[in-house]
RNA sequence: CGGUAAUUGGCGCAGCUUGGUAGCGCACUUGGUUUGGGUCCAAGGGGUCGCAGGUUCAAAUCCUGCAUUACCGACCA
């Protein structure tokens, strides 16, 4: 490709409202440009780069046996209200009426699609498994689009769906999937993870994501310094410490705590540390016959913090979670929060693991601007239950019985779950196994997020030149720059003849023609990332070289002009 | 949806406090100059100052409302 036959796009200087480094490299490089909140145009050189991860996945699904299809971005709004998302999928299912009134759905996932595809064409066991995948456009009404392409609302995505008789099979399937995508991210060049994850509110027995490791990811990960175990934080269990509860030694005492409405503000002024301590989360219960909205007593050690998650999966926490508001806190305990503790409470009290082994600890004395010391469960608190409602911190020890858990971030890049007979039941899809009986099938579910890949790819390979792409995904995997060509006969001949020759073996190349001084050229050609540059100068030609530069190693030689092209079929293959 | 901020040519910004001819840099066009790391000079094209209403002789500037966008929190590929 000629430069000046191409649009480049590049620019000099960073639009405002981009944050991430990849958002801004993205508009830089001239991959991308904005149409609208969560809509973007993806320029030539995106689009090559997209192409490159959707050829990647393609191959791999391909391999594992997975055969693609196309499904309408556009549903039918039944077919929703079938599976029961309709309503509850939220406001992120963006939706619209015809010309004849009947209302559709932009399509954010394909479960009900592709189920209703099954039912009404497969009938047989003999017909199963099966695995479809497709890659398209998907649509999801974020709140809070960002990050560019990062958390479109228009996105790429590849999802597949698998079919199977039995868990057995969907499980077999399953772990094909997984090892499919730990070659896709392999062969992208991206250093990626896949982590245990909860479910959410798609459902189902297994699931795991797959993150690519960035300091600017969105989500927290947690990993054994010693074993293979890997769990996103609001996943991962927190264990019960290793060491048994200290007698009690010391007896209840009240002191005033005067102004001191937050652990650390406690800890200060009686001198203790914060996990000597606990804190006391008031949230909403279940409603009962008596009461229409009761509360429930959240106990976690002072540094700790509260996984919603985890807690809104208690029979006695209403889920989703809801705080209690101040004024509710204050008619049940006669206190506000800051002075809140679970000695001679009235509600139910949940204990989270770690803090269940403290002994002579301080809390507050639901009376305010007073607090206890030398609390001791069994003899100051009662009835309470021991749960495990807390996030993971460093230095826990791991769930798995190995090491103990560092934390780090990640970019969520592809997710892959067991849905068992979710959809299937809701949609009615099943076959005849041997004996002739109907049975539903099983479903497995596996996405990966192309177009956040790509943001992904650069948030994780970046310099402060611009874009360093893995060779596998480079928009181009050679750039000639040749120097002063309008004045140059010897430049332009070397130049042209170079460039047929590349296309010639196939090799992609970016022939930057444009009349444009050499930095220009160099700083375009750093900051679109090509992986190999080949420089064409006066300089060098006297001696019949060329120069070669290597974009992220930096390596420089120089080469004689015929060898260019086996040096360049060596470095490539 | 809550909190914060912004909106002036394609991009980055100034001007607003104290109302009076809309400006700078980049990019673009033309001519010249320069040529191994974002040359320099000159001439040019391009703007309903987010929208609506109000105050005023006069509004980018003051007031009111609305819209859009970004960032921080709860969801997700």
């Amino acid at each position: 490709m000629r430069s000046s036959d191409y649009l480049l796009a590049t620019l000099k200087e960073t639009p405002a409202d981009a944050e991430a480094i990849s958002h801004q490299l993205m508009l830089r490089a001239g991959l991308i440009r904005k149409l609208a909140s969560g809509l973007y145009t993806w320029l030539p050189t995106g689009v090559r780069v997209l192409r490159k991860v959707e050829t990647i996945v393609r191959e791999e699904l391909n391999r594992v046996g997975a055969i693609e299809l196309l499904m309408p971005m556009v549903q039918p709004a039944e077919l929703w209200q079938e599976s029961g998302r309709f309503e509850q999928y939220g406001p992120e299912l963006a939706k619209l009426n015809d010309r004849h009134d009947r209302t559709f759905v932009l399509g954010p996932t394909h479960e009900e699609v592709i189920t209703d595809m099954v039912r009404n064409q497969i009938s047989s066991y003999k017909q199963l498994p099966i695995n479809f995948y497709q890659i398209q456009t998907k649509f999801r009404d974020e709140i809070r689009p960002r990050f560019g392409v990062m958390r479109a609302r228009e996105f790429v995505m590849k999802d597949a769906y698998s079919f199977h008789l039995s868990e057995q099979c969907l499980d077999k399937t399953y772990w094909l999937m997984h090892q499919a995508y730990t070659r896709i991210f392999a062969r992208i060049g991206l250093e990626c993870r896949p982590v245990a994850a909860d479910t959410g509110s798609i459902g189902g027995a297994l699931s795991h994501e797959f993150h690519v490791l960035a300091d600017t990811g969105e989500d927290a990960i947690a990993f054994s310094n010693e074993s293979e175990f890997a769990a996103n934080v609001e996943m991962a269990e927190a264990v019960a410490p290793q060491t048994p509860r200290p007698e009690a030694s010391q007896p209840l005492q009240e002191v005033a705590t005067p102004e001191a409405k937050t652990i650390e503000a406690v800890s200060q002024q009686l001198n203790i540390d914060p996990q000597q301590s606990v804190k006391t989360l008031i949230v909403h219960g279940i409603a009962t016959d008596e009461q229409s909205q009761p509360l429930v007593a959240l106990i976690l050690r002072g540094d700790h913090s509260l996984n919603e998650i985890k807690a809104q999966k208690l029979d006695l926490v209403h889920s989703p979670l809801t705080f209690a508001s101040e004024a509710e806190i204050l008619a049940q305990t006669g206190s506000l929060p800051g002075s809140l503790g679970p000695v001679n409470l009235n509600m139910p009290i949940i204990v989270d693991r770690s803090a269940c082994v403290l002994a002579d600890f301080v809390c507050g004395a639901n009376k305010d601007g007073y607090h206890f010391t030398g609390v001791n469960f069994d003899r100051d608190i009662c009835n309470y239950q021991v749960e495990d409602i807390r996030n993971v911190v460093e230095g826990d020890l791991s769930p798995c019985g190995q090491g103990q858990i560092e934390i780090k971030r990640g970019i969520e890049v592809g997710h892959i779950f067991q849905l068992g007979q979710k959809y299937a039941k809701a949609l009615n899809a099943g076959v005849l196994d041997e004996s002739g009986k109907h049975e539903h099938l099983n479903m497995g579910c596996y996405g990966i997020g192309i177009s956040r890949v790509v943001a992904a790819a650069i948030e994780q390979n970046h310099d402060k030149f611009g874009i360093k792409w893995p060779e596998a995904i480079a928009p181009f995997q050679v750039v000639l720059i040749p120097m002063n060509m309008h004045k140059s006969h010897r430049v332009t001949e070397v130049a042209e003849t170079l460039y047929q020759q590349l296309l010639g073996i196939g090799v992609e190349v970016l022939f930057d023609d444009r009349k444009e001084r050499p930095g220009v050229m160099f700083n375009d050609a750093e900051l679109i990332g090509i992986p190999h540059a080949i420089i064409i100068g006066e300089r060098n030609l006297d001696e019949q070289m060329v120069e070669y530069k290597h974009r992220i190693t930096g390596d420089k030689a120089k080469l004689p002009v015929d060898e260019v092209l086996s040096f360049l079929q060596g470095k490539l293959s």
